[in-house]
DNA sequence: TTAACTGATTGCGATTTGCAACTGGTTGTA
DNA sequence: TACAACCAGTTGCAAATCGCAATCAGTTAA
């Protein structure tokens, strides 16, 4: 963990603790899988990152305090990770790389559903979607009630992997 | 140049092809700093790239068609690299990690105060600046005339720069 | 003629990655 | 109480990538 920075630009200074392969991937999985656990991170991944990486990356995260680790009480070994404030707001990077991706890349259609509803929802469902994270991240209780952006997101994706 | 995808997920995707140390920065360079040609990506990079990694991420922004590359007519062995439309639309993805670093990272005055006009300008702003590169890069004109956002940027950070 | 400049390429050691196996402990069930 | 399944990681090792320095061959201006 050398922290030396190549330069105080903030392209670069993000890129130096996101700009990896699996970081964004991970806090995809905690922000739009509900992963909290390190097993779920592990074998619910789409990608199916290895056990050492994952390691690593959550101690990294954990140190830049993009994310925290609390204890879970219904089991002594499992733990809880959570996203910080400044987690939840690298959602709207991952929404801009989402819509990139949607719009240049061969993306599959079931993972794609997501990427096309935040697109089209522009900030403003992203403002929403992320005080629900602060919901269930931090217990902060949203003001709006209603069908949650994380419940359309999922159903939207469960509708088309059960199209037959 | 293997193009074996870890998954059809958008954001997976973007990552295969930008998430690395050093693609988005030569991006960043090219859009902000009007570098063109290899040796002013070279020598004038706040980082410090090197040569060989330079030429690699050249040739994969090339082959993902976020880059194009015309000889320069004023000497033979001289190129001339150009952002393509998708790679101008790359900039809403810089824009908010410029946002996030500069909120939550140690950033240098002189290299933030950019990152700062462009998080307090909006997707407005960047629409606009998306058109300067547009003329720039691609040839084509732009409606809007007048002072334009890259000069504004440009300004902003000089006068921090000669602030003695 | 020659020095500086052009876009790269090469060699090589250091770091990072990724797979597989394993560790030490906890929990649920019979 | 025994035991299998589950938990969060760790370790060893081979392969790939990174990054620095030196170098290359062609081009241009003095």
């Amino acid at each position: 963990m050398t922290d030396d920075q190549r330069s105080g630009c903030p392209i670069n200074l993000t890129l130096e603790v996101v700009g990896d392969k699996w970081s964004l991937l991970i806090i995809r999985d905690m922000m739009f899988g509900n992963r909290r656990h390190f097993r779920e991170l592990l074998t619910k991944s789409e990608e199916g990152i290895s056990s050492n990486i994952l390691a690593d990356r959550l101690k990294t995260l954990l140190d830049a305090d993009i994310i925290t680790r609390e204890d879970d009480p219904s089991h002594k070994q499992k733990g809880i990770y959570s996203l910080t404030e400044q987690g939840i707001e690298l959602l709207p990077v991952l929404a801009q790389m989402a819509a990139w991706g949607y719009k240049y890349l061969p993306v599959s259609e079931e993972l794609g559903i997501r990427a096309r509803l935040l697109s089209e929802g522009g900030p403003k469902m992203w403002a929403e979607f992320m005080d629900e994270l602060r919901e269930s991240h931090l217990g902060v209780a949203r003001r709006k009630k209603g069908p949650s952006v994380g419940e359309r997101l999922q159903a939207a994706y469960e509708s088309v992997v059960n199209r037959t």
